[in-house]
DNA sequence: GTCGGCAATGACAACGTTGTCCAGCGCGGG
DNA sequence: CCCGCGCTGGACAACGTTGTCATTGCCGAC
């Protein structure tokens, strides 16, 4: 900036009254200014405006599992979106389900400054985030709660999905249903197991401990999952699966494992693309993933407005898409 | 710090010393400086540090036309990987193939000090990156390069894989083969749409341009695409699709339209996940997209850490994954 | 002719941090 | 007893920008 000033032969503070567009500069100056910005290439910069000004930082920071994941992209971009609308950017991370990488990316934003934070939990821990909300940083929880702090949460009826989908298995005629969830340390997983076990109870049926496997999953464990599911003398005649990468498994091992004639009924918690063109379509407990991120990101602005109530915690509603596979009978 | 000082009775200089690991302080001060942080949950500013050092920022930009899109996804991560290992973080911005939004989202990365930026081109004008590019600033293109300007640019095989494509349907009989390609300003609709025309000659078949339906594409110009090429008296056998968006809306048409058995051959552009488990499994020409990210991040690491060699032109090969759509007879 | 007022410009400090340099202090050797 | 050295701690400037306030010059009004 120094440099444009001696260029256009007036002073610092000029310059930075024309970058700023402020009233009081006269038109010529204001041309040499800019011819000298330009020939110059000058572009202010930001970190040193924000420190003087104690300004925002106009970023936000959006911590997350795995930004390649569908679900989790989807929630960034809509994220990104409302971002935009009020004037930030978006920094991302991916934590891969460490709490400890967690912690660090998170205390990284923080010393950059970022106006909030957008958080998918990896951990069950996050009092070290207590400090900087107590500085009036604006944290959201979202798709999973804060371990043990209360603060603002964004989740979706988890619960009320396994319920729905053992009742719709049930009213085809299933009383055997099999759950393949994740890592039960998961809020989400142990959410969808617990719905579960409640839909077998509001459906009357009796709950068999032996056709529930928990994760974490990988081509292989899925595999033995439907062969103690599957392969026993009471098998099982239908399937829950706990996500969509947990569905994705299933299918694929369905697929090079069985008849298509034989296999079992099928509801997959989380649509994915291509669903319904599968043979047969799969059923699945699909939620408005794009909504959870921009509610999230609204809430996040709110607070960034001065909303200072209570924290909320929203749940967002899921519904069945019945496209074939669910409605199978036994 | 001021604050941390006072409450340790040291000077600010020394709180500085402790948080920086600098040695010379003694330990018994290093303690009492660590409780106050501790106690006043002080975090340093990264910005006034940057600022004063004169150094880094840490972060590199990102500009690509959709976060949400999974090939962008997939790369965004695989930069995310990279970064991670060179200690930078990651500020993505969308583009929505805006030219004009591209350009303001660089500018405001390069206002924010960004180390680096990665570029998908949104357009074909890159002029105004010239003045930062002079001033040090590494910037690589990726999966389409810069329009008017050299830069390092890391691409696909675009051409040779439609070369592929249609040499592997000739193979198997068919004469009258479609494409379906993206918005033909997009770099790589353009360069696929050449290696159609190529796999054409070479192939010693009659070009008919009546088989060649460019777009933007969406559900209803697809299905118009599909008449136009199909219902006719001399039909195309066979189609290649030129982008994975494409290549979706093509099977969802199709699914809807027409008896499994009337059905063309079809070959992809683009890999996509569960390819392998549609009725057929979808034959696509595939890449490896992470590659693709690894590779431009690699190369503006490089470019940081001081390789000044004249621009690198980089480009990964494709493969035809035969699965079964694009080995039916005509 | 003087003065008030306004428009345009500039000098200076400050944002939070770190690099440079100097000061104090205790201690051992001459 | 004094000098110098090593170790610890502090004062100050600077990074690039902007807010505050002062200065300059000019015009019109009394």
């Amino acid at each position: 900036m120094n440099d444009v000033a001696r260029l256009a032969g007036v002073s610092l503070k000029t310059v930075s009254r024309v970058v700023n567009g402020e009233a009081g500069v006269h038109p010529g100056t204001a041309t040499r200014v800019l011819a000298a910005i330009d020939q110059l290439g000058f572009r202010r910069n930001l970190g040193a405006r924000n420190l003087r000004r104690g300004s925002s930082t106009g970023t936000i920071g959006v911590l997350l599992e795995d930004v390649a994941n569908p679900f989790y992209s989807i929630i960034t971009r809509a994220v990104e979106e409302v971002a935009r609308q009020y004037d930030r950017h978006v920094l991302t991370g991916s934590s891969d389900e460490d709490p400890e990488r967690e912690r660090e990316l998170a205390l990284e934003f923080c010393a950059r400054r970022v106006d909030g934070l957008l958080v998918v939990p990896a951990g069950l821990r996050h009092g070290y985030l207590v400090p900087e909300i107590h500085a009036g940083l604006p944290v959201v929880f979202l798709d999973r709660p804060a371990g043990d702090i209360v603060a603002d949460t964004v989740l979706v009826d988890n619960l009320g999905g396994t319920v729905e989908a053992v009742a719709h298995l049930a009213r085809h005629g299933h009383r055997r249903v099999a759950f393949l969830g994740d890592a039960p340390n998961i809020f989400t997983a142990n959410e969808r197991l617990r719905g579960f076990r409640e839909g077998y109870a509001r459906a009357g049926l009796r709950f068999d401990e032996e056709l529930v496997v928990m994760g974490p999953h990988d081509e292989r464990t899925i595999a033995e999952a439907l062969r103690h599911t599957m392969l026993r003398p009471d098998p099982a005649t239908a399937l829950v699966t706990g996500n969509n990468r947990i569905t994705v498994l299933v299918l694929r091992a369905l697929a090079a494992l069985t008849d298509p004639a034989d296999r079992p009924a099928l509801v997959g918690f989380d649509d994915f693309e291509l669903a319904d063109l599968l043979n047969p379509p799969v059923t699945v407990i699909a939620h408005d993933t794009a909504a959870l991120g921009r509610a999230a990101a609204e809430l996040l602005f709110a607070r960034l407005a001065g909303d200072n109530s209570p924290p909320h915690r929203v749940t967002l509603p899921v519904h069945v898409i019945a496209r074939g596979s669910g409605e199978k009978h036994p």
